[in-house]
DNA sequence: CACTTGACAAGAATGTTTCTTATCTGGTAT
DNA sequence: ATACCAGATAAGAAACATTCTTGTCAAGTG
């Protein structure tokens, strides 16, 4: 199901091509990202619009934030249950969609009432490795 | 085991104040708290001694960084395997010590060479369950 | 056609983290 | 003891991401 306008928020230039943009997007964008790539087609997009879009999208589930890059929040348009793979070097991510048996027992949850679990995997993607290999040759 | 200063850092009142701080600590303090609260008791301690204390310690293991709390990062002394599972209406942190069974088989690596893993849980800590009930009666 | 509502752009403000600079301190060699 | 040097420090500036404010604009309604 492609991802949509929630009721309520009207449908403006600025929205859809923030719509169209992560729209099938496996790159897991910053708003930082969203915001400079559409203004080259769409000069006069905000950034305040980006945020408050992105807001949107968020509070009625349609995209995920990702606090898995200490540096700067990433949005995953993707809202079906899946995991993340981060690398270390250049934080590239890339999504695990493998459903792992994670359930919390009752008696661990600290009083807790639970939402919801997300695993953060970290390594070294190719291209990194590729780098560091080429560096170790001189 | 307790927390030491990596070899090689001088031992100095400023970085023993963070360590004693930090030592049995299970809050996962931001720079921010750390600066604040020690400051208290040691008025001289300076914003930058904690980030150059902190980045000393976790590039040496002593502690380790969470990017769980997306509005700031979070320092955890308790270097053992763990998880850990947030509030998220207050962002309180509590562990999570369960050795779950999520090995990345090597055919979903996406080419990345694995170095961790860690599990958020998401959910609402009873403090705030507690306000959510009185919000209702009125 | 006036009015209301929501959205917009632009930039200010806030909060977190990093960087810079000048000063200080402790250890070492003389 | 004294001069020197490396590393640490305090203070604040700078950089960066995010949120907020303000004045303007556009669409839809009565």
């Amino acid at each position: 199901m492609a991802i949509q306008l929630p009721k309520g928020i009207k449908r403006t230039p600025q929205r859809l091509a923030i719509l169209r943009y992560l729209e099938g997007n496996r790159d897991h964008p910053s708003a930082e990202e969203i915001y400079r790539d559409i203004k080259r087609d769409f000069p006069t997009m905000s950034f305040a619009t980006v945020y408050n879009t992105l807001e949107a999208l968020r509070a009625h589930g349609q995209v995920i934030q990702l606090s898995i890059d200490p540096k700067r929040r990433r949005y995953d348009p993707d809202t079906t249950m899946h995991h993340h793979l981060i690398c270390r070097r250049c934080s590239r991510i890339v999504d695990i969609h493998i459903d792992f048996d994670i359930s919390l027992p009752e008696e661990f949850n600290k009083g807790y009432s639970l939402i919801g679990s997300h695993i953060e995997f970290y390594g070294i993607c190719p291209e990194c490795k590729e780098d560091r290999d080429e560096d170790n040759k001189v």
